[in-house]
DNA sequence: ATGATACTAAACATCAGATGTTTCAATTGT
DNA sequence: ACAATTGAAACATCTGATGTTTAGTATCAT
């Protein structure tokens, strides 16, 4: 397990990940990745210790966690195969961050972008409809951060921490599953664009216009100004993936 | 492990689980119910081992899975815990089942019905837009069924399928990872109103309108249409709940 | 008393290897 | 050809030993 080894956003500062969670992200990556096909058997789990140096039971978890994920289906006797595709749990965090971390492919971020832009803008007018004084409190203090920030990176974040907190104040627990989704999007948009300092800031105006709304309790505004401001995303990675294929 | 064993509807018929599986659904209804609350720490490996009669490789792989699904955070050294509700994994095909199975709690229903509404009429929209011949088809055979169908649990699956065939034509990839909501809220409503038969075969037409639409290309009209039905469908919903605390 | 240090018990992590069960395919007898 | 048998491959489970981390407790110097 040498070789292995890489710490994710998810890992407490300096902690290391379990031996099993390290196979896992491994294991992970490469069938997101398309290294092993769909329908594909995967090597038994002798295999898989020898290749990775650990032992059975450490395989096991590993794989057993893959299987929660929907990634893999293990069968007695025949051997752990690769799920279809449609099986797996796209809106799972760690199969998001695979996702983003092999694949940037333009055609799954357009359709995470494009889910966003189903239920962000519901979960906006939700929020002007049911938030709580805390809850609008968030949403303000991350579009603070947003106007404060110095670093592209703060910026970032706070912009992510922003649609967090509109997730939040909708009080749907359902919809606050998908959170995930969120940063997912944001992260591969930072990718895709390098963290471009031109479109710096770009969006706190229309971030402004959906806290307005929420303040004034006003569900149709606020389902609108995030509608449009998902707009303005899409065109934006519209653009940078149309350079993208120009410049190569 | 002796009085572990049931059976779920993924089982395939007659074939049983492991046993980490059912540890794992027993332990995951468990904390999903609210038995162990929130933040408290569960039984550790050993006394889950002697609870359940099985080997703590059993009990790692099960807990594993739990984990996987945000349930669980295991420390060395401190034990495992229940992570905070907002941190599962809702939209996980077994954590909604689990819900389903202890909790009837129409807050929650209600939820699910909300986010439904939210992104069907897209996926409508979208299907209209871009679905395939087959993917057509697959609708139309599901609504075929749903007419032609003589016994109410017929029916109500060719339901469902109908709202996966939508899903699915749609065409994207993350939406069509919600699937596991439609079943759910299936699945749920059909326990709350016990399959009453004054219901059978009341959404046809409704279902009749989606599916012209969608032929049609008329992303508009998909859209409206498959609002409207949800829109009864959640009528509905409220309708029953209101009878049940009134009967109490 | 107080603060830092050292010890210890609890709990998870990992390993090794034995044994059972299921599946699939090859073999064999007709 | 066809059907039944057999055996290898692969996962499932068990056992028990040993390592590591954590949190709490006891101890000791100041």
């Amino acid at each position: 397990m040498s070789e292995l080894l890489y710490y994710d956003l998810k890992d407490v500062a300096g902690v290391a990940p379990s031996l099993a969670t390290q196979v896992c992200r491994e294991l992970g990556r490469r069938i997101v990745g398309g290294v092993v096909r769909e329908g594909a058997l995967i090597d038994d789990e002798n295999k898989l210790c020898e290749r990775f140096g650990v032992s059975k039971s450490v395989v096991r978890e590993a794989v057993k966690l893959l299987v929660a994920k929907g990634l893999l289906e293990v069968r007695r006797g025949s051997g752990t195969r690769v799920r279809r595709r449609a099986s797996w749990s796209l809106l799972d965090d760690d199969v998001l961050a695979w996702h983003l971390s092999v694949e940037p492919r333009p055609g799954f971020l357009n359709q995470l972008l494009e889910v966003r832009q189903v239920f962000e803008p519901s979960a906006a007018a939700w929020a002007a409809k049911s938030a709580t004084k805390d809850q609008i409190d968030e949403i303000r203090a991350a579009q603070r951060k947003m106007e404060n920030a110095e670093e592209i990176q703060d910026y970032v974040v706070a912009d992510a921490l922003f649609h967090r907190a509109v997730l939040r104040a909708a009080n749907n627990e359902v919809l606050m599953a998908m959170e995930g989704v969120i940063f997912s999007a944001l992260l591969s948009s930072i990718r895709l664009t390098n963290a471009d300092p031109r479109d710096n800031k770009r969006s706190i105006p229309l971030h402004q216009k959906v806290l307005a709304a929420i303040e004034a309790q006003d569900a149709d505004a606020a389902e609108a100004a995030m509608k449009e401001h998902l707009e303005g995303t899409r065109e934006r990675l519209a653009q940078f993936t149309a350079d993208e294929s120009e410049g190569k």
